[in-house]
DNA sequence: TCATCAGTTGAACAACCGCTCAACTACGAA
DNA sequence: TTCGTAGTTGAGCGGTTGTTCAACTGATGA
């Protein structure tokens, strides 16, 4: 059993050894906390779900959370970048909605944690 | 309409109208966001699914994971202040659970999000 | 062609966050 | 009581992140 930085001894090995045997790869993890981190701030979760209701411009969502257009188009890239959201240009307007309804899922079980 | 520190004008006052009516509070946005920035760190989320497995001593997390003692008990902490683990103290001991299965429930649909 | 406006981009800055380190508490064994 | 170990804590650091600002692109309409 490996624990080169852990500075103690291992207390119940067999249990350590078993969660280890069910242990995903390291770039798992990582890919999940890269989604959640999404949902972790208070911009893009009211960006996602103003998307929720309604496909938005940028010019509409800056208005509606009271941001400028930069902010809200800046944190529409990382959504976009992670697939969370999709886009489709109509002359100068872009709009903005949810790629699919995965985001509307895991909105809805996180509001579900404080309204129960 | 009030668009104070957006730098544009509003294009469809009808949408952003009746997307503003179902805003919720700018707490529960902060609140959920919250919420989700804790799912948004690896180590975080693999301390939560090795302890989806099996209730944890912060010894065996350390070893488990490759990280310190110190490492684990902060992380620990922010978990416990937001209620997402439970603890219970053995002698020397101190075990860490999932607080309930909302839990398991937020990972594994972030889990689905790659998997399908 | 030129002005205007929606949207994007990159740099820069301030705030935040996770880890390390060292000191500490608390419990158990001798 | 004294030592060793599990766990906690706070300060400090280096890296990350969200916003602002200014400059830019690209489409529209005069």
């Amino acid at each position: 059993m490996e624990h080169p930085l852990c500075d103690c001894e291992i207390i119940h090995e067999d249990i350590v050894r078993e969660v280890q045997s069910r242990q995903l790869d390291r770039e798992t993890y990582i890919s999940l906390a890269t989604l959640f981190k999404l949902f972790g701030d208070a911009t893009r979760v009211r960006i996602l779900h103003a998307l929720e209701q309604h496909e938005m411009c940028v010019c509409d969502l800056a208005a509606l959370l009271g941001v400028t257009k930069s902010a809200v188009s800046h944190q529409l890239k990382s959504l976009r970048l992670s697939r969370l959201v999709k886009y489709r240009r109509d002359g100068q307007n872009a709009y903005y909605s949810l790629a699919d309804d995965h985001v509307k899922k895991i909105l809805d079980l996180g509001f579900e944690h404080f309204f129960e």
